[in-house]
DNA sequence: CATGAATGAGCTTTCATTCAT
DNA sequence: TATGAATGAAAGCTCATTCAT
């Protein structure tokens, strides 16, 4: 089944190719011909591997969303404010490591349903919860703070990354620090 | 003496119509009849009182860096930590009260340049800035904690607001708490 | 009747104001209110004279065809190759002194009916004939050179001022000389 | 290989359609929907050969100003007057032979910059006065007559072309004739 | 008469999508 | 599969014309 593979390979060539013009002039400017040239492919053979325009823009939300579940996966052991602590490390790591999935991200945000961003955050939100429900449980967590407090780390992160979409000379790879001294330090107990 | 309206007073009813038109369906999808057409006008007479489509976006830039500065200026007297307090709750009172103005946000931030998105958010964090400047000279904050978290409660706040968007299930105007609880209360010392 | 006066002056001012335009921007690209504004007064009022904004065409084209009908009619007693040699500078200096009219020229040819420029050509062309007729009979032609030249003559003229609209920079002025030279001499016998 | 025809013949093939339409209706009243029917298109495919509605207009003079060039080219040996009475033959016969591209001149003409018309007669003056310099060489031309007189050459021709298209009764094609018996005869020694 | 805000038909241009090769 | 010419709906913008003041 070499055409199986050969197909899939090629849709995700296709969609980095998309993702890097994305990322470059934002979906709104973007045309198929662009991407069709990115990929080094003819206009019409984007066509045979996605649907329409914003089958590529909901390609990268997919995209986006298996990178998201990924790194909220396998946190280890460890006191949970610990794998808290890791977890914002790892999110700010993959995004710094992917900025065109990052970059589109802000398309994705202004694209609404049928994107299910909400779905992504309320994933990522419970994971949070979860840690720290069982911070509560191994009583690290200062008083007043519990599982409703997810909400603002998960806040904290996509606001670092947002204020870098904005604003690239703000060097987002170095704000998992900052972010674990408020989040995390700042609500043990 | 003008006709009916002044010039300026129309502008704004135009822009006011325009920020409806572009909260509800987003301004990629938002044409210049839907604009007029919620404004109770011609097509044509859109083009009276504003460039082009793009200016109107620019307005509405204006408009909410308008109302972001607003919000930043005037805090009162108090400890510094009080009054940080203070500003998350008037920025997260100012979103909840102008739903327009957010939800436009999130075409600002897609839109680049010229729209200087990252000048707002410069703005926003010198002024926490010197907030957490003068709460450390009040030795109000916690060790390891100074101007340089500035960018954390900027993220914090608008991550809430981010989540919101994506997902109106979100009490926005209730997450002033949660944040206060971290990034405030978080960094006493 | 002051009424009537004072409203023919004002509507021979705007045309002229609009003939300004025409000639400095061509009719194609003239707007109504570059009118109104060379003329001093609203867009609106301009429809207080005229029609339509073709119809400012239409009242230049009668002006520059009265202008023509003027310069063509006295031309006095003598040979009749003077008075052609006459009427060659006669026309050439009404439109080096008329340069306004000259310019429109271009957009009245472009213009076809109902403008009638034809007849126009078609006067011009009756007068030089009757007077190539009255040269004959006084045996003042060349063999061989008789009233159907009459539209060479017309050509060399109205191709000079053609040469010069395309091209300010041949003088317009000293052009009578040459086509005497070659229209009026060399066609004596 | 290409798919039907190569894209050169295809432009071409639009170009003749447009200027059939801007023959028809002068190229203010030509719309880009006319063009695309009359070259048995879509619209849109117009845009696939030229960049805009000008670039059609700019296609035309470059065409007019190829014909132009090459009857001006090659007018073989022989006393330099009768060289001069040929040139006005071609001239005459190829407008007649053309008369899309002659009834687009007055578009042409109206249009102005970047269209440079002046250098198209520039080159026409240029090779009558070399003309008229070898005949005033052989000694062929009357007193007083010199390359000078050019500009009343070309203007003869354009002069009669423009009676012919402001009034389409006139033969032109016979009146090649008459301005050699003026503009040839008339001049010589 | 004079104004100029308002209108909306009409035009150019773009570009996602299709399909014959 | 791959291509890219062709399509045509759509949308931004213009501007002649109207008309309430």
């Amino acid at each position: 089944m070499p055409k199986r593979v050969d197909r899939a390979a090629r849709r995700e060539e296709i969609l980095a190719a998309a993702m890097r013009v994305f990322a470059r002039k934002g979906f709104a400017a973007s045309r198929i011909d662009d991407v069709a040239a990115e990929a080094g492919i003819a206009k019409g053979s984007v066509y045979l591997y996605f649907d329409s325009r914003d089958a590529l823009l909901r390609a990268a939300f997919e995209s986006y969303a298996a990178l998201s579940a990924d790194v909220l996966a396998g946190l280890g052991p460890g006191p949970a404010l610990d794998r808290l602590a890791t977890l914002v490390r790892r999110v700010v790591a993959m995004l710094a490591a992917h900025p065109d999935h990052a970059r589109v991200l802000v398309d994705l945000w202004a694209s609404g349903p049928p994107l299910d961003m909400a779905a992504v955050y309320r994933d990522h939100r419970a994971v949070i919860e979860d840690l720290l429900r069982q911070a509560a449980g191994e009583g690290a967590l200062r008083a007043g703070i519990g599982p409703e407090h997810a909400v603002v780390v998960v806040a904290a992160i996509e606001g670092c990354l947002l204020q870098w979409l904005v604003d690239p000379a703000l060097p987002l790879a170095e704000l998992a620090g900052p972010v674990i001294d408020v989040c995390v330090e700042g609500i043990r107990a």
